[in-house]
DNA sequence: TATGAATGAGCATTCATTCAT
DNA sequence: CATGAATGAATGCTCATTCAT
């Protein structure tokens, strides 16, 4: 047994280099740019070892994806925070800081610059990340709803707005421009308006609410260190 | 005058023949896989005269993409109507028929996926499209808080807030998945929805506006038959 | 008459301008890598006009060849020098001048490296360059043996001989490196060796005529400008 | 070591084979004209192998100029003659065999065709050939003049003159006309003058060594049978 | 007659993929 | 099992040559 689980670590091993190096490389040059060469040298291994693990350039492309989604699968994790508006709150962070990592983004531009050639790769990652995610907040906000703190009709919607108010401006922007990083300061920004706007439009006592919500905002630029970057590091801009 | 206009109108049509053809094939494939012959034979002209007219794959890619940008270059058009409720009404779905319109997404879905080979062009787009929309917008909105309608204190953060909750759900999604077009039906949901949230967050007087809305959302799906396809038509899914 | 000679002037001078242009062009580049393109641009003129003029490239590179060979056409030519010894150290000079000239080199590269593509070309060079002047050599030779002032049995030899002596060295040189053109100096070793040598072993006073070389030789080194240059100029190394 | 040692020879055949075919192909049309496919065909392998092996075209010719260059490092070679007179005779033999062989008068072609392109292979011919040559001589001449037989200041033009007065004259035509091989009998001519001449100017006794010259000429033209072509065969006038 | 514009054919170079070892 | 070595098929780009005007 020993022998042989050695055996199988060790290929699983390689494979991980080999889908490390995959991701790294498709991401800096899209998937047709990428040559198998790098990918090879990259993961330090040959070229035909590289084809013995995945059959084709594809295949390769297809599992790297697959892993990759592991990483993108975000939780509605909002960490120890207790009571609506503080997980509400602590969530947005995660999240923003999540989504807006380079690895994040440089993985994002790839499925969608490749969406054409793997539509396949599109539906795996919207059913993997933002739909999961999607289930996530809804759940938490019906759950809200049913406890009389928030009220609205159709929990899809309303956990779409949750995070488009969050998210849509920054994320938009970012995919546009891989140079330019968000700062805290500007995630600030965007996090502190978009659950001001959720809390008045869905809370069914805003008042309260938003000033709850001031108070967590007085402390500076939430020394969140890095809650993000969980997704495969590395896959940086370069 | 005649000769000579003759020819420089030749030459304008094809260079437009290039572009078109540009356009499609790079849309349908990405930079990388795009070849410069069927770039020619779509054109219905030859590789040569293609290299006459722009000396390079990466020269006729610029082109063709600072050619595009007019088309991408949404006002905030809000055709005849009257009052703001029925404005930003037409305005989102002016809006969500553009943007959402196959040929705009294929053009998104290939800027975002080669905005780290031509950076430049990103940040041209973002300038010409976003940018120059969310402007618009601002513009409105502060026009509108001064006629004491609305209230906020950042109109730029106001002014993304609406178009976020109108269409950082469809666009995201549909992003992610080429096949699948939103029908009309689709988008009322999302712009019925964006609407009332945002006249609830912003609207001096919610309880009428949102009463004016719903009395226009009566009518059936707005059979606005295609403000949309302004944009260099056929670019499709392929 | 007027306006038809006018035009077969402008027809002429329309000539010499593309095969001026196709002396530098093919000198700079060789016979392939010159571009018909850079002829006629260099010439000032279109491409068809070109291809009027001259059929086809290895037309107009006979065509200018033929009219090289006009610069090349070296005569035993010795000026205003009277003796033997003066009249063969003036041919030195002129002849070392001429031949060691950028323009002249050029074209010797050009010739050699391009005589298996066109055999005829080097034939025709060796003709009505080398052949001729060792004729005019050989000439002026077997008249001093009949004077008695010099002795040998094959003029071809001796006349080979002479020039062998006075340019083998530097020429070979200057073929294999472009950059380095000879000095006066040089020149003057060369020359003065050359001399020596030959009358050394062909004279029949050689201590008279040793003499009188050297006595030629006292002042500097000959400030003979540039006799050289004949050919067309402008063909050098850029 | 069995299996690497044959890998590398099998690399190393491969390489030379590939140099082998770049001599002939490039020697036949000269850089620019000369195709990779050829070359590759040729040396009956395929285009990428032969870039996997030489980057680029202008390296490859490079790589082939710089083993070239070992077949063109002619020594001072004499044989087992001994007596200076027979030495000379010796030296002039092998030497004219050697450069007028067809193979070599390639290559000579060829690096003066495109020195302008490669000015380093210019030079470094110079060095590795007819520098290094001279040197020989020229240590030859000293030894004699040391040894009383011979008498000049100059070594290195005493030793530019003997190889100018053998070589010179059929060198030219030869370069000159790619079809017209020399005859062992033209040869003959020029080597029989060409010693008599350096004699009659440099011995210090003309006289004696000029009869012992001619001794040895009596027998018929020299079946000295192929000391030449020693340079990679083959690369003949096609 | 002179030229802007067009093209078929070719060429250096690269890359996904496969063997032989 | 891992790899050095090999290749068929593209692909970006160029050039001699030809028309239509």
């Amino acid at each position: 047994m020993t022998r042989l689980s050695r055996r199988a670590q060790n290929r699983i091993e390689r494979e991980n280099r080999f889908l490390d190096a995959a991701l790294k490389v498709f991401s800096r040059t899209g998937y047709t740019a990428a040559n198998m060469d790098d990918i090879a040298t990259e993961a330090g291994l040959s070229k035909p070892t590289l084809y013995q693990y995945f059959g084709s350039k594809s295949d390769l492309f297809t599992a790297m994806m697959l892993r990759a989604r592991g990483a993108m699968m975000i939780q509605f994790d909002t960490g120890d925070a207790e009571g609506m508006v503080p997980v509400l709150h602590q969530f947005a962070w995660n999240y923003a800081h999540t989504v807006l990592s380079p690895a994040f983004l440089s993985l994002a531009r790839l499925i969608i610059g490749e969406v054409q050639r793997f539509p396949e790769i599109g539906r795996a990652y919207q059913a993997a990340g933002p739909d999961r995610l999607l289930q996530g907040i809804m759940d938490y906000l019906t759950a809200q709803r049913a406890a009389g703190r928030l009220a609205f009709d159709d929990p899809e919607l309303a956990a779409e707005d949750l995070w488009g108010l969050i998210l849509s401006a920054p994320r938009t922007r970012a995919l546009h421009n891989p140079q330019a990083t968000a700062t805290d300061a500007d995630l600030k920004r965007y996090i502190d308006n978009g659950l001001r706007v959720f809390l008045r439009a869905y809370s069914t006592q805003p008042a309260r609410d938003l000033a709850q919500l001031e108070s967590l905002l007085k402390p500076e630029p939430q020394a969140k260190p890095d809650t993000a970057a969980q997704a495969t590091s590395e896959t940086g801009t370069t």
